[in-house]
RNA sequence: GGGCGGUUAGCUCAGUUGGCUAGAGCGCUUGCCUUACAAGCAAGAGGCCACUGGUUCGAGUCCAGUACCGCCCA
């Protein structure tokens, strides 16, 4: 006997489960393992904070296909792990520290400020992979890593060298994405864009001899600017060679103010030509005359390129005007030095006023860059950086072979004859579009940062006065190291992490490792080998390489899908992956990204502790349907422990289902005989409701796995809730009650039915939920541990280990599922008969009534054998003492009169007399109402039928099921009509 | 500026290749503490499917355009 409270409690059953599957070692697998190899790398969640609800969500679909794919009997493996997120965990300890201790990151050595890190690192990682416990997720523990372990640190290395040798990776000096804040270079995609209410400031720059046009005498031309601080490293106004006065001007020469620089007015297609009228408003608020800032814009940079333009770079990295890095005109522009570059900007336009050079300031909304760590404005400088060449054909291109062929849309692409030229797919495929345009239009990847927290570059630049002596040394060498030159200077990658007498070495000849270090997603990049041990050639690698599937927002298709893919496909020879799922991303209520700022963002654990993580996990996948947003209401709620949440109502559909499969479960087993020994039995033998439900389990096992397999989410989560409660619960269970108060051969088949089909629903369901499906089946082996229809199943395991439910045709019975939805459209007519009887007597002031009195009817002999063996079962459902069956004599006058039709076209009639129940002008009402439904129906179903067109050019099916839906809506008026004439 | 989503019941969402009297959960109304479950049971009410055109015998579904909301990339 199992005594089981009546609410589900997730706090007492969570935590002991999850101990039962950790102890039993069941997330863990072994690469000579039996079964396909099934593997999902986990999206390492960054070691910067604790999990918010779009981990929840990211890694509850994983662990569902985990879950299934391990129940369908396959080798698989969930590698988990976290990444050291380079600027962004510095930033945040560097905040903590600032915060705590009042001190910045230059006030200690490099090593003390990493140790600081990596104790931010060991608390987060904690707290993330415990977590990810909460939720449920059976990863196999024993491979968790470290974007910043010594085994990827290896892979990173070999990476790096590889790609080093083989010319893909490059020095260059060019304008960078610089954050000023965190002083490091930003890969284009780390950079957002935000609208910002700027202005064009009008500057006057002299001529420093006047110009005559049309017979005016010009002084000064005019540029207009968004960021005058720049305007100190100009070294050109550019003019469009279209524009009627550049024939005039350019040769000439400004005087740039302040500096007093001399530079020359040049002539190039990029300068947007004024039009007061044009769309564009470049154009509305154009001068005609550009300020060319080689050092700090890129537009600029192209133009100084293309004139041979000196480059002026005004400002420290710390966006200071300076004088320190490459600008020595300072002329009486000191004034501005030190200055940060918004003061700088402040104090520029004031001279300007000042000097009467100030010539107009407009409003101006537009785009600016900003760090997507530090949120700070962007700062184009000019740098050198390392990147790799990803708009090499080995990488890009390699990428865009790999596309699936119906998801590929573009140039006739010219596969080579690798097996994996093909077979990369998006779900939903929409994604494939970005991942392609993101590929065609890709530039170099810059891949150093100036931070401390990362893996540091395994380069040595040559110090100036190298002998060849020492060239020379380095060719007795040459099998340990790659040796190239960037810009006359030779520089040496290192291959062997733990070589330290190369190092050593080479730092004797003078050699200098860079000080920099790689921008994290040159790790994360690696993940789906490096992960399993590469570059060893390992067993786990040979077996789980390529991984099965890539579970990710959108936003990482280009940061890290796409990386994933080059580095895979150039390393391995093969692919990454073969799917990649894109989920959607949860906002709030009104829409919004869920932030800390915002202060709308729900914590999984919260939920967790509120409704239990079954909860959590099967409203996640009940809302992850193929949309791109999840909005998620969010609601303030107080703890008993006086904390204040956010909650979401959207949880409680979990929380339902949790708590109606725990009762379900309950009745099942009160009603099973402890230790039952179940045998084979023949369904034919079965009652109706017996094959019915075997049907509809078997209808249901079916579509689950396909929906499962085509990652339908929230299909699968609805199946499976459509099944257990409005079939097994609502119908199966009420119709079977009866049976097992007898102690009959009936009674015993149920039991063993329902112990059949509770095992099912909890097989199915347990992807979804486990940790409530592995506490029932556990209570649910004590009373039956030896379950079966026609075939012994095996119960003999933990659920996270047994069976996947296979599809067996045999169970299928459309008779059985026809006959039961007829009965139960019969009695629903007859509850809802009763209900509006009720209605009507508690508005005259009388009882209600539990039961109707009577009901009669008229059928076939066929359905009149059908309801005598169920007879008593349909009076109990219906709430009805008595139904009579009547073959001659008409119905009974002042009766509320249904009709039906069944399958076969054979039509039946229910009469429940009302006459001494209720005033029947109420219920006479009610029907009138409903005829004139009815009769609307009719109507444009007869207009449909007459409708020469639709006859002559509908497929015949579908002309033959609206003439049979006409003559039963005619039967049903009819019937409707007689029954209102007799109500008197 | 380019690309991609969304707009269906008060709220959050389903709706297959066009063939419905357009569905679900929550909320609402009415009646029920019916021996698994009140986090429940039974029965209801509630929709010009964003707008405008088009294709079609037939459009929530396909096509074109408009409006608004949102995301990604410049």
């Amino acid at each position: 006997m199992v005594d089981l409270p009546s609410q589900y409690n997730p706090q007492s059953v969570e935590p002991e489960i999850y101990k039962l599957w950790l102890d039993g070692k069941y997330f863990h697998a072994e690469p000579q393992n039996p079964g396909k190899p099934y593997c999902i790398v986990i999206p390492p969640p960054n070691v910067t904070a604790a999990l918010h609800m779009g981990h929840a969500l990211n890694n509850t679909l994983q662990d569902i296909l985990i879950r299934y794919h391990r129940m369908l009997g396959d080798n698989t493996t969930w590698i988990p792990g976290t990444d050291h997120a380079g600027i962004a965990t510095q930033t945040v300890v560097e905040k903590r520290v600032l915060a705590e201790e009042g001190k910045r990151r230059t006030d200690f050595v490099r090593e003390e400020f990493v140790a600081k890190i990596q104790a931010w690192k060991d608390e987060y990682e904690a707290r993330i992979l415990s977590q990810l416990k909460r939720v449920g997720c059976s990863c196999d523990w024993d491979r968790t890593r470290f974007t910043m372990d010594e085994i990827c640190a290896r892979a990173v290395r070999e990476a790096f060298f590889i790609l080093f040798r083989d010319g893909l990776i490059y020095r260059g000096k060019r304008l960078v994405n610089w954050d000023p804040a965190t002083q490091t270079a930003l890969a284009d995609d780390e950079v957002e864009m935000y609208e910002i209410d700027g202005h064009f400031w009008y500057l006057r720059y002299p001529l420093v001899e006047p110009v005559e046009i049309a017979g005016k005498r010009i002084v000064y031309v005019t540029v207009a600017t968004t960021r005058p601080e720049t305007m100190l490293g100009d070294t050109a106004v550019a003019i469009n060679p279209a524009d009627p006065r550049a024939k005039y001007l350019v040769g000439k020469k400004v005087k740039l103010p302040i500096v007093d620089r001399i530079i020359p007015i040049i002539e190039d297609d990029y300068v947007v030509l004024p039009d007061p009228n044009s769309d564009d408003p470049k154009a509305q608020f154009a001068t005609g005359f550009l300020k060319v800032t080689p050092a700090h814009d890129p537009n600029d940079w192209e133009i100084g390129q293309r004139h041979n333009l000196p480059i002026i770079n005004v400002l420290a990295p710390d966006g200071t005007i300076s004088d320190q890095y490459g600008w020595d005109d300072v002329g009486g522009a000191d004034f501005l030095l030190g200055l940060d570059r918004y003061e700088a900007r402040e104090a520029i336009v004031e001279w300007f006023r000042e000097n009467d050079l100030l010539e107009d300031v407009k409003p101006y909304r537009h785009s600016v860059g900003h760090s997507y760590r530090s949120h700070v404005p962007i700062e184009p400088y000019l740098s050198d950086q390392w990147y790799v060449r990803v708009t090499d054909e080995r990488l890009a291109g390699a990428a865009l072979r790999a596309m699936s062929d119906d998801q590929y849309n573009g140039p006739e692409r010219s596969f080579e004859g690798e097996s994996w030229e093909g077979g990369l797919r998006f779900f939903p495929e929409r994604y494939a579009k970005t991942f392609q345009s993101w590929h065609e239009n890709i530039r170099d990847w810059c891949i150093s940062r100036q931070l401390w927290w990362g893996h540091r570059i395994p380069v040595w630049s040559a110090p100036d006065d190298l002998s060849s002596q020492a060239v020379a040394e380095l060719d007795a060498i040459k099998n340990r190291i790659a040796v190239r030159e960037f810009n006359g200077k030779l520089y040496v990658c290192v291959r062997e992490i733990d070589d330290k007498e190369t190092v050593a070495k080479i730092e004797s000849m003078g050699f200098v490792q860079d000080p920099d270090v790689l921008d994290t997603w040159f790790s994360s990049a690696l993940w789906p080998f490096s992960t399993l041990g590469w570059p060893e050639d390992t067993p786990e690698l040979h077996t789980w390489n390529p991984t099965n599937l890539l579970c990710t927002a959108r936003e990482i298709i280009t940061l890290w899908v796409s990386r994933m893919v080059m580095t895979n496909l150039y390393f391995l020879n093969r692919l990454p992956f073969t799917d990649v799922y894109i989920h959607a991303m949860i906002q709030d209520g009104e829409g919004r990204k869920m932030s800390k700022t915002l202060g709308n963002g729900i914590d999984p654990v919260d939920i967790i502790e509120q409704y239990g993580a079954d909860a959590m996990r099967y409203s996640l996948a009940y809302l992850t349907t193929g949309m791109q947003d999840i909005r998620m209401p969010v609601k303030k709620v107080k703890l008993e422990d006086g904390r204040e949440v956010n909650t979401s109502e959207r949880f409680e559909i979990g929380r339902n289902l949790c708590n109606k499969l725990w009762n379900a479960a309950r009745f099942v087993m009160m009603n099973l005989k402890d230790g039952e020994q179940f045998s084979p039995i023949n369904i034919d033998a079965l009652g109706l409701e017996d094959r019915w439900i075997l049907s509809r389990l078997n209808e249901t096992i079916k579509q689950i796995t396909e929906a499962l397999n085509n990652y339908e989410f929230s299909d699968s989560a609805n199946i499976i809730y459509r099944f257990f409660w409005n079939e097994f619960c609502d119908w199966y269970l009420e119709w079977i009650k009866p049976r097992l108060r007898t102690d009959d051969e009936s009674a015993r088949y149920a039991r063993q039915i329902l112990a059949y089909t509770l095992d099912n629903i909890l097989r199915l369901l347990h992807p979804i939920a486990p940790f409530i499906t592995e506490e029932l089946w556990k209570h649910l082996k004590k009373v039956a541990p030896v379950r079966m229809i026609t075939e012994q199943l095996d119960t003999d395991r933990p659920l996270v280990i047994s069976s996947w439910p296979m599809v067996n045709e045999q169970f299928c019975d459309e008779q059985a599922e026809q006959t039961i939805s007829q009965l139960q459209e019969i009695i629903r007519a007859i509850r809802d008969v009763r209900t509006n009887v009720n209605k009507i007597r508690a508005s005259a002031g009388q009882k209600s009534l539990a039961k109707l009195p009577n009901a009669f009817i008229r059928c076939n002999n066929n359905w009149q054998n059908v309801f005598s063996s169920a007879l008593a079962t349909v009076c109990e459902l219906a709430k009805v003492e008595n139904i009579e069956f009547i073959t001659d004599r008409t119905l009974p006058a002042g009766s509320s009169v249904k009709v039906f039709t069944d399958s076969q076209g054979a039509s039946m009639e229910l009469a429940i007399p009302l006459a001494d129940l209720i005033d029947i002008e109420q219920e006479k009402s009610r029907l009138s109402k409903e005829l004139a439904e009815l009769t609307q129906h009719i109507q444009r179903s007869q207009a449909r039928l007459s409708n020469e067109n639709f006859i002559k050019k509908a497929p015949p099916h579908i002309i033959e099921e609206h003439r049979q839906q006409l003559e039963k809506l005619q039967a049903k008026q009819q019937a409707l009509q007689q029954a209102i004439s007799e109500l008197k």
